[in-house]
DNA sequence: CCTTGTGAAGCTGTTCACAGCC
DNA sequence: GGCTGTGAACAGCTTCACAAGG
């Protein structure tokens, strides 16, 4: 562990990589090389290795990296090897949809309560969660304390939601309301924008039509 | 338009910018200045003066930008112009969740048809739009020709959805499965893995315990 | 002989600081 | 006076190419 300043594009591989090694290894492989993770993963394989050079040396010269080793140091590396409370706030479309991801269960995060704002909503379970009233974020958070907070509602509501999770004491958000929440300097948010990439997409689009 | 290699986080930032200058249009603000615009979507005044740049000069030196044109002239960048003919794939939450997702239809982008291979879904409508099944892909979308394409199935599906969609036609791709799908060149491709916000979050936090 | 690990080089994006202009 | 537009300096990430080592 040589550590330190270590690029977010790093980690955000780290975390593709480990999903593949994770596939590997329920497929029973044992021996992997950089260049055939970079294949699967839309990297390269020198960016591999350097990735991975920023916490030790995994691998063995002229044979590869042990799936299974490598697997566990990267799932270390990210946290992965504890599990995490998160709440859902909102319980809409895509509150709901986030509730059920199994990409998120599978990864040893646990959602420990929703919330919303819709009487009618408020009482119904999902996968056994009870959705509360986001009157009551503060109170249940506080008491849960929840590692992760998950926005899922409407921008307007977006900056209220994250300082009533901060008020209960939540270090890191993980918003997807189109709109960019700002919060003090101890804690960490990820603002997720999905029309971002759509937009991205339609810019390409655009662009090849002009030249 | 100076153009040619314009970095993907001037697209995405540029995106950001287009939502912020809609709302305050919507609130009948005329004039806005870099810092404001910086301080309101998490960049910085030079950062939002250089993106603009890359594509001309949009405002008054001592004055500002005129919220109208910016936003019309950004909009204009983006190809958010003109609407846009999207097909998803996958009806479970998450595919429901983007077809429902008002983010998406506000900016221009009309939903032409969902396609399951659940027999229990095939045939119901979301929002007047009907589920068909995943076999028709090919078929239905070299009639539709959408613009783009999104992938909301499980990741062992994804890269033979992207297949079929290719070979319909589509060029554009944008893949929600935690899975890297890999297509030809003249195709391109976003894959947004969900997973991996929330594991630079855990990242960031296990580093915290430790140093 | 093969694949990792890594300094050095190269490139891309960001920040700075100020000239230009209203 | 104030804010934009921008060349130049800087920082950060990626690629290269090769030494190291099984």
């Amino acid at each position: 562990m040589k550590s330190f300043k270590i690029p977010e594009a790093t980690i955000m591989r780290l975390s593709v990589y480990s999903r593949y090694l994770n596939r590997l290894l329920k497929q029973g492989l044992t021996t992997i090389s950089s260049s055939e993770i970079a294949q699967n993963t839309g990297a390269t394989s020198a960016q591999v290795r350097k990735d991975l050079a920023y916490f030790g040396e995994f691998g063995t010269r002229g044979v590869g990296y042990d799936v299974g080793s490598l697997y566990d140091s990267i799932a270390g590396i990210l946290g992965l090897n504890k599990d995490w409370d998160v709440v859902i706030v909102g319980a809409g479309k895509l509150g709901l949809a986030l509730s059920m991801y199994e990409g998120f269960r599978e990864r040893g995060f646990r959602n420990r309560a929703i919330f919303d704002v819709d009487p009618i909503k408020v009482g119904k379970k999902v996968q056994g969660v009870k959705i509360l009233h986001s009157d009551t974020i503060i109170e249940v958070c506080s008491e849960l304390k929840p590692d992760i907070g998950i926005i899922a509602v409407p921008g307007e509501e977006a900056q209220k939601i994250a300082d009533q999770l901060i008020a209960a004491g939540v270090r890191s958000i993980l918003n997807f309301a189109p709109r960019v929440v700002s919060v003090p300097y101890d804690v960490q948010i990820r603002n997720v924008d999905l029309s971002v990439h759509l937009e991205i997409l339609t810019y390409n689009m655009a662009m090849g039509d002009k030249g």
